[in-house]
DNA sequence: TCTTGATTTGACCATCTGGTCAAACTCACG
DNA sequence: CGTGAGTTTGACCAGATGGTCAAATCAAGA
């Protein structure tokens, strides 16, 4: 492991091969089923070499995770009250929806830590998700008592959009599966439009 | 193994609790975190004698995949064409809400099969899935040409159905660590109801 | 009770896997 | 160049894991 001095031109390249060979190996595979060996050699590395950047498998995972929450939260980020409340929340989800098409593997990554119950990322959870979304709910809910969208409950409302749009990353195999050729995409933003706007029109 | 025979008391016995307890650790740690071991520990077994029953761990999976395949798509299949439309699509709903309450380590299992590209059974989804999917959004569609419910792209209605009710099971930590106490099915259910009623009214 | 097939297990094996280490090599810079 | 820090690797290790096997034990019918 090198000194806590400016990283050099090659750990900034082989840390970055590891952490997108990474993200591969466990979002197809999960923490248990990834190897060591899988993420070296697609990072086109030695095991050891590897394992001279991250001290451990579970340094590397816990390193993407930590990375990406970052990303995976910012659409809600953006969420703001001051905007209309219609498409504020219409804009949300289609970056959402966007992230699926787009980031799939972090999608995947997310879906198989939570599926398993979390064990690495409960913390984050509770505390930076948890802040989050109660930040936002408390916007929803102002909308909602100024009769600018339906009365819903909030909290449902924020998990059916996350189900909606991660289904088609996490599930794309089934989703494949049915629709054959079809792109998913191309009917799942307007049925997800349609059904959002059918839902909070108040 | 024994010979192929009419099963002994035994034999029932313990194939039912190899498979139970392989329903408990798939499910909470998927396929390659799980161990025989801790299969055959919680099925109050040791590893041989799991292994008298079962010739591999890859065999009691795939047991208990085609086993549960059949239970989990049975909601869908009571989907009736000659029933009152929006009911029977709510009841569709209402099913599948309570199979995401009431078998959770099910709704995991397939989760985390699906969410690692389905490896072991995506001939099933090709074959079996789509098949009953097709010949219930056909029912759906002619629904739709007679004006009964809104006109929408009936896979996409389908996909939505899924990832809305079985959200709950596959992602309960993150709802939990959200909601708190809160039951998550108290809320679920008049929401998604709300929803669907909305979307489905033409 | 005795016999025979069903059941159970301790000991064992080969392979996989995460991780270590000392030695070799490479690169940037004086 | 020469040198020292940074980088890479072959060889290796310990523990976990899926699976085997012969021998021991058990259960039920004749």
């Amino acid at each position: 492991m090198p000194k806590d001095r400016a990283p050099t031109r090659i750990q900034k390249k082989n840390r970055a091969a590891i952490l997108e060979a990474a993200l591969n190996v466990f979002s197809a595979h999960g923490f248990r089923g990834a190897t060591v060996d899988q993420i070296a050699t697609e990072a086109g590395l030695s095991k050891p070499n590897l394992l001279y950047y991250f001290p451990s498998k579970e340094a590397i995972h816990t390193a993407l995770l930590s990375g990406l929450l970052e990303i995976w939260l910012a659409p809600l980020h953006d969420l703001d009250a001051d905007g209309d409340p219609m498409e504020e929340i219409l804009a949300y989800i289609r970056r959402k929806l966007e992230m699926s098409r787009d980031l799939p593997r972090e999608s995947r990554l997310f879906a198989n830590e939570l599926v398993q119950g979390a064990p690495r990322i409960h913390e984050s959870l509770s505390h930076d998700l948890k802040s989050l979304v109660d930040e936002k709910t408390a916007i929803l809910t102002q909308w909602m008592d100024q009769g600018k969208i339906a009365r819903l409950h909030p909290y449902h409302l924020i998990f059916s959009i996350w189900a909606l749009t991660q289904h088609y990353a996490d599930f794309d195999v089934q989703v494949r599966a049915i629709l054959g050729d079809e792109d998913p995409f191309e009917g799942a933003e307007p049925f997800i439009d349609t059904l959002y706007r059918k839902l909070l029109t108040p």
